[in-house]
DNA sequence: GTCTATAGACCGATAGAC
DNA sequence: GTCTATCGGTCTATAGAC
């Protein structure tokens, strides 16, 4: 009791410089924390996918005890939702990051080049399509629903002034582009390739994002 | 054991004619079983993938005791390589069955054509690349592997045809195109089209096979 | 009587949740 | 640290075909 009312005494006198750096500290850390926790969670999600991911794992990766696990995330499922707004937050950042006047196809392959060595590196978290409570979480979560359709509202119009700079095949409907761009993320061809053996890491990315715009038939127009 | 030996001995007066049919006939029951079994699981992979497949899920789907699935597939990896050397079954009785004559170009492009058709038909097994278990299973498998050597080979003649006929990009190196089309038979591009409700599924499987081959980029040559 | 398949209880381990 | 549910796998007793 005396210790709890003397460190109470001894804030309020620091009151007026420590207390808000304080609170923030206290912020920092419990968002240093959160944000440890969901580094762990995209690393295990891309490492073994959400169903071999265990919640003790995490707890131990990040080095916390499982029920301060669920202080911060109520379910296994809210961990992986928040590994992907993590991903997608990401995304944002690059596409944010990229030259606004570079050639729309440019842009594209950067886009897809980005996606491809998080790939590699580990960093895809990967979820089972057919989870249908992870689903649910998902669609109800605002912040991963926004931040897709604002990385997709940014690609479809590259593909669409692609398409009229006759770059991109403009005959392929955009959404169609789209799609086949986002399936890159959790393209098997890239696993496939590694576990050959055959070729160093740019080198695979450099082929997928060959066959992907230029197709596997030959070209008379190179 | 009288009844034993007058049981064996009017067994042996119509051996001439029922022994075999007998034998055959329970044989036959037995084959007719395990093919249902291997169906209910090819099925119950492709819906839901390996992890969230349950045994008792399996049992129920064929209409038989769980017990009397372990007399004939003693664990569940086995039951998931069964679905696996059904499938490369399957796509070598395909290939057989392809005109011997076509274009090397067209023969790629009916397998891919199967492939998706088999995805689409919700009959595509989909194990998880990470199980540890399951792969060492897989690799185990003699008849899985070897049928997947002839595929691969088969395949990788025609990639090699049709790449000197100049139909496919002599310049990439044939397993990579290999795997890229191996890859299609686990593209995420078509549930993502089939969510979208546009496009039909033979819509699908032509736009997938095009941007496979033809690539995004727009063309000169068509 | 013997063999086989079945139904269903049962066990141990594990994982999510609190 | 505990509770509960689930799942892979096993076991036993019963029924029926031959």
């Amino acid at each position: 009791m005396s210790t709890t009312i003397t460190s109470r005494t001894k804030a309020s006198a620091e009151q007026a410089t420590e207390r808000p750096a304080k609170v923030s500290f206290k912020a920092q850390m419990l968002a240093a924390r959160e944000d440890a926790i969901v580094r762990a969670v995209n690393r295990l999600l891309a490492e073994k996918g959400f169903d071999l991911m265990t919640v003790d794992e995490v707890a131990a990766d990040v080095g916390i005890a499982k029920a301060s696990l669920y202080k911060h995330f109520p379910s296994k499922e809210d961990l992986a939702a928040a590994a992907m707004v993590r991903v997608v937050e990401l995304a944002q950042a690059f596409l944010a990051g990229l030259p606004a006047d570079a050639e729309p196809l440019q842009q594209l392959k950067a886009m897809v080049r980005w996606m491809l060595n998080l790939q590699l590196a580990g960093e895809m978290p990967s979820l089972p399509h057919q989870n249908s409570s992870l689903r649910t979480t998902l669609v109800n979560n605002k912040a991963y629903l926004d931040g897709l359709v604002r990385i997709s509202d940014q690609i479809g119009a590259w593909i669409e002034r692609a398409q009229k700079a006759g770059s991109l095949d403009p005959s392929l409907p955009p959404i169609v582009v789209l799609y086949t761009l986002y399936a890159r993320a959790c393209d098997s061809v890239l696993e496939f390739l590694r576990a050959s053996g055959l070729y160093s890491d740019e080198e695979i990315v450099e082929l997928v994002i060959r066959t992907c715009f230029d197709g596997l038939n030959a070209r008379q127009d190179r």
